[in-house]
DNA sequence: TGTACATCAGTGAACGCGCGTTCACTGATGTAC
DNA sequence: TGTACATCAGTGAACGCGCGTTCACTGATGTAC
């Protein structure tokens, strides 16, 4: 049997070590190559070389090994996200510096659409998980979510005196709109296959329109 | 054998006369209940009383299908669209004329996301079928596109002049952004299940950041 | 320090399911003579 | 006006596939004495 082949190659010992983790991580990177959709049990155990029923060890259902691997993929948003706001120079002008930091939200939320596709729709595909991954992740140390750090963001801009608190309200559900729309589009719509100077002028004029129209 | 029965009892002749339509019309139904998904080829050929086979004697493929009924979804929302903005009474500026007829595109869009979700996602679920179907649809007459109509909403707030001609470069796409991830957030996201007049205020939120960041 | 034993991670085999698709066919239709 | 025949819409049966999931099991680990 060339499977118990495979597996013997990949492994010695009997136990793995580590499933829970190493099934994740495959499951990561099916959704990466195909999307949600991709993310099949099967394939995973297939992948990390061990029988499609070790997977029940560690994960009630299908569904649970595709929602660990879809909080881990809004970790890895999150994550990016912070690496960029970390990077970015305050200045001196408070309000400037608040719009900055909404818009590198903005940025690293488009640049990861487009670069992990697959990923990306994997994130945002199980109903109601936009707002719960608070979860750490099993491939970073992220404790926020997208969603907060896109709150955290306008809060500031409330703090600096640059949106008024009435307009604050469900500011977020707007701001989002607009960005993942736009992401959408770039990945599955009109804009699909869109080069690198046309989406960034693209990118930058919907910030522009945000933050007039907020 | 019941499915024989049950063909027999929907049909007498040996012609089924109008299965093409017949299986778009229930693929249809299948995504109006499920989404792009469950539009599964079997199950619209048992739901018309026909032999899986028979599908191929109109389809190539499951693929053609499925493109049939994301034409037909698409149609269905520019049909809407069109009867909304055929019901605006234009008043005396034009400019708020063309205003009322963007904003009604936009309404009808978030109308059909969130009274008719499935169908919504069948219609953008085919990469590419954005901007593609002008088609004559199967279940109506329009030929034109949400994404022609709203072009054209824009058109206007030019030739009005409330919209100059520089901003009305790529403005359908931050318009089309904005309201579909809107639609994105309503039906999957973290405002999936709110009730009709705080969605509403959303909405117009929605749309009046659209027009002051235009 | 050694040994019995409970624990539980991973195995092997099988299940039922529903899918898309292909094959050779049958039977009604409508056109040519 | 009647009849042979080409056309082609729908049939019946089967295919291979891969999926999620369940069952009774085996074998390594680590703890209690």
């Amino acid at each position: 049997v060339p499977e118990a082949r495979a597996r013997a190659a990949q492994r010695d010992t009997y136990r793995h070590g580590d499933l829970r983790r190493a099934l994740v991580e495959a499951g990561i990177q099916l959704a990466r190559d195909g999307g949600p959709d991709a993310v099949v049990l099967r394939e995973a155990t297939r992948r990390v070389g061990v029988a499609p029923n070790a997977a029940y060890r560690h994960f009630a259902d299908h569904r649970a090994l595709l929602g660990a691997v879809c909080s881990a993929a809004q970790s890895a948003l999150a994550i990016a996200m912070e690496r960029e706001l970390a990077r970015l120079s305050p200045g001196q002008d408070p309000a400037e510096n608040a719009r900055d930091r909404l818009r590198a939200c903005g940025v690293v939320y488009l640049r990861f659409a487009q670069e992990e596709p697959g990923l990306f729709r994997a994130a945002f595909s199980v109903p109601g998980s936009m707002e719960l991954a608070h979860h750490p992740s099993l491939t970073g140390n992220s404790r926020r979510t997208p969603f907060q750090l896109l709150n955290a963001a306008l809060d500031e801009l409330v703090n600096a005196g640059a949106l008024t608190p009435e307009r604050r309200q469900g500011a977020e559900f707007l701001t989002w709109s607009a960005v993942h729309g736009l992401a959408s589009l770039l990945i599955d719509g009109p804009l699909r296959g869109l080069e690198r100077p046309a989406t960034a002028e693209i990118e930058q004029r919907l910030f522009d329109m945000i933050q007039h129209g907020l």
